[in-house]
DNA sequence: GTTGGCGCGTTTTTT
DNA sequence: ACGCGCCAAC
């Protein structure tokens, strides 16, 4: 037995040592999920220097943290040993190696959400006049989000929107997603779901499993395809260790699907081990935080027990304040108090705009801040105006990124450009197309030089200048921020071998847009403070309608809604504070009085009571 | 018939 | 910060 961690208790020691070939670790918040799974890697590597192992996370940062204490722990470069990456990177990679084998070409150019809601836009005005459109119940944004659960999910589409609307015409929702899914195919677009679909072919198209054990990362967030694709490793001869926890599954509205975590025990007969000895927080953080998620009605029974001993071991308190401006107030006054004392102190809070009283009361104290979550820069209208020149260049008939390009020239809207690109894709060239145009004459003569270019840094040199200009037409207000963010991409090429990398990456590894002014005070969503933890956490607008949220109808969206209240509580080490604006603004300026959420009824006995204001 | 300016509302959003 | 709907102007 190596003795990599020393430090490691009994529990989580079986978890880096078992030899099961199915494992599911179950991982309660704060007992040190990550540290078992990266010993568990470790520990394989250093038995095993021959064998090679798949490890799987939903962001590009778990990966790589996860890499790096791996490398620690080993003290060795994990090159060829060990693969780690995103499930749709790792896809990506396995697509384009074997993409013949499954129909593909591997020059495939990924699409995001929004480029997938602009085409389904496409196909809707392709498929009704425009009154008809107007007096649709279903958006292109509805269809698709269902298409995508149903997809993910091995579930009948149509019997889901059967369910979900009674009295729409069927057969021109087939024909919708139909020239949805040839749409794609003609432009060579892969969506993030054909993504996971077309690397479970790949996956089924191989003869045995390439790694000796996939470790999983974050299970409980996968959906069904995921977790299809870690059977068939499984099936082809690699153990399966995953960590996860149901109780801490909030993305299912995006098609997360938690009770993967009991098929895998069923359908691999694996062995359960469960993390319960918490380091984070204290026991009356946890005491809460428990008693809350027990009224769940199926989550696996783990009770939190605290590792951690303070002097000051306080019970969370609830903070009746008059309305949601006095919470902003108090909320900011009492952050930068601890955050004098050395803490570390976040507001959480269920949706961005409740947040944003705080921000203007912050910002008028003179606190600096870190906002996490929110649009990644990559997803800014600069970014994706500039990655669809590139496309463009890549391939002439990218019709989202053509269409991008066209709309940005005046006089040019939504049916001419459709027209130019009918034109272009129609059989058309680029240049005879675009001659016909007379505001277009730039653009014109620009895609001349463009693709008389080879090297790929020249180009982007030169959409970068031709781009400019049209930048500060487009954005006068705040031009010169948008062009530094150009810069920076333009820097970042250097990290890549050739543009189709390059432009993967964009889609794939998003950048974000934060700058940390301080990484003391922070303003977060509770989804984008998943996996972190604070000192102090302030919990805003406990109201009912916020928690669970007035959208979360059926039982199981209420569920989810109390695990997201459980998520929000267990971030927190020392203190946690409630906060119940008994009034909240409207925006027609009259106040709504409020009630508390129901998760905190019958709470009184963990909390302390105090009003303020 | 189209384009483009303006005001309004906003659940969360790993890829 | 952005998309959407509405409406005036071309």
């Amino acid at each position: 037995m190596y003795i990599l961690d020393s430090n490691l208790n009994e529990e989580q020691k079986r978890a880096v040592y078992s030899d099961s070939r199915a494992l599911l670790i179950v991982a309660g918040a704060g007992t040190g999920k990550t540290r078992v799974l990266t010993t568990r890697a470790a520990r394989l590597i250093k038995e095993n220097p021959d064998a090679r192992y798949l490890l799987l996370t939903f962001t590009k940062k778990a990966a790589m943290e996860m890499t790096t204490r791996v490398r620690d722990l080993i003290r060795e470069d994990t090159k060829n040993r060990l693969y780690s990456g995103t499930f749709h990177s790792f896809c990506s990679n396995i697509i384009r190696r074997h993409s013949e084998r499954i129909g593909l070409t591997n020059d495939f150019v990924i699409i995001d959400e929004s480029d997938s809601l602009d085409l389904m836009k496409k196909v809707f005005s392709r498929i009704y006049s425009k009154e008809k459109l107007d007096s649709l119940i279903f958006k292109p944004k509805d269809i698709l989000s269902i298409y995508s659960y149903a997809r993910n999910n091995n579930q009948d589409f149509i019997e889901i929107i059967q369910r979900k609307y009674k009295y729409v015409n069927f057969e021109d929702i087939k024909k919708i997603v139909n020239l949805y899914e040839l749409s794609k195919r003609e432009r060579n677009y892969l969506d993030f779901d054909d993504l996971l679909m077309y690397g479970l072919l790949s996956i089924k198209a191989l003869e045995k499993s390439p790694f000796d054990e996939v470790l999983v990362d974050e299970f409980q967030d996968t959906n069904q395809i995921q977790a299809e694709m870690l059977y068939r490793f499984y099936y082809l001869g690699s153990r399966i260790s995953a960590v996860g926890d149901d109780a801490q599954s909030i993305y299912s509205f995006r098609g997360a699907y938690y009770k993967n975590m009991f098929d895998f025990i069923k359908r691999l007969d694996a062995e359960k081990i469960i993390l319960s000895s918490n380091y984070r927080s204290t026991q009356p953080i946890l005491d809460i935080a428990n008693s809350i998620i027990q009224s769940s009605y199926n989550s696996i029974k783990k009770e939190l027990i605290a590792n951690v001993k303070l002097k000051d071991n306080v019970k969370p308190k609830l903070v009746i304040v008059s309305d949601d401006w006095e919470e902003a107030r108090y909320v900011a006054r009492e952050m930068q108090k601890f955050n004098e004392k050395g803490l570390k102190v976040a507001a959480l809070y269920r949706a961005a705009y409740i947040g944003r009283n705080l921000e203007s009361q912050l910002n008028s104290m003179g606190i600096k801040y870190s906002f996490y979550g929110g649009q990644k820069l990559t997803e800014s209208a600069h970014a994706k105006d500039f990655m669809s020149f590139l496309r463009v260049f890549v391939n002439p008939k990218d019709e989202i990124a053509l269409i991008r390009i066209l709309r940005m020239f005046p006089g040019i809207g939504e049916k001419k450009a459709e027209k130019i690109k009918n034109a272009v894709i129609n059989g058309g060239n680029l240049k005879i197309a675009l001659s016909k145009e007379k505001n277009l004459e730039e653009l014109n003569l620009f895609f001349e030089k463009l693709f008389e270019t080879t090297d790929w840094h020249d180009i982007l040199e030169l959409i970068f200048n031709f781009y400019k200009d049209i930048m500060i037409r487009l954005y006068p207000e705040n031009y010169e921020e948008r062009e530094a963010d150009l810069i920076k991409f333009m820097d970042m090429s250097s990290n890549y071998d050739n543009l189709v990398d390059y432009l993967e990456a964009f889609t794939l590894n998003p950048v974000e847009r934060v700058e940390f002014d301080n990484n003391n005070v922070i303003l977060s969503t509770i989804h984008s403070a998943k996996g972190l933890e604070f000192d102090v956490v302030f919990l805003l607008s406990v109201i009912e309608s916020v928690y669970p949220h007035f959208k979360a109808q059926s039982t199981d969206e209420i569920e989810e809604e109390r695990r997201l209240f459980y998520v929000a509580i267990t971030r927190a080490k020392q203190r946690l504070l409630f906060i119940f604006p008994r009034h909240s603004k409207k925006n027609r300026g009259y106040f709504a009085k409020n009630t508390i959420s129901p998760f905190l009824r019958e709470k009184d006995s963990y909390l302390d009571v105090s009003i303020v204001g």
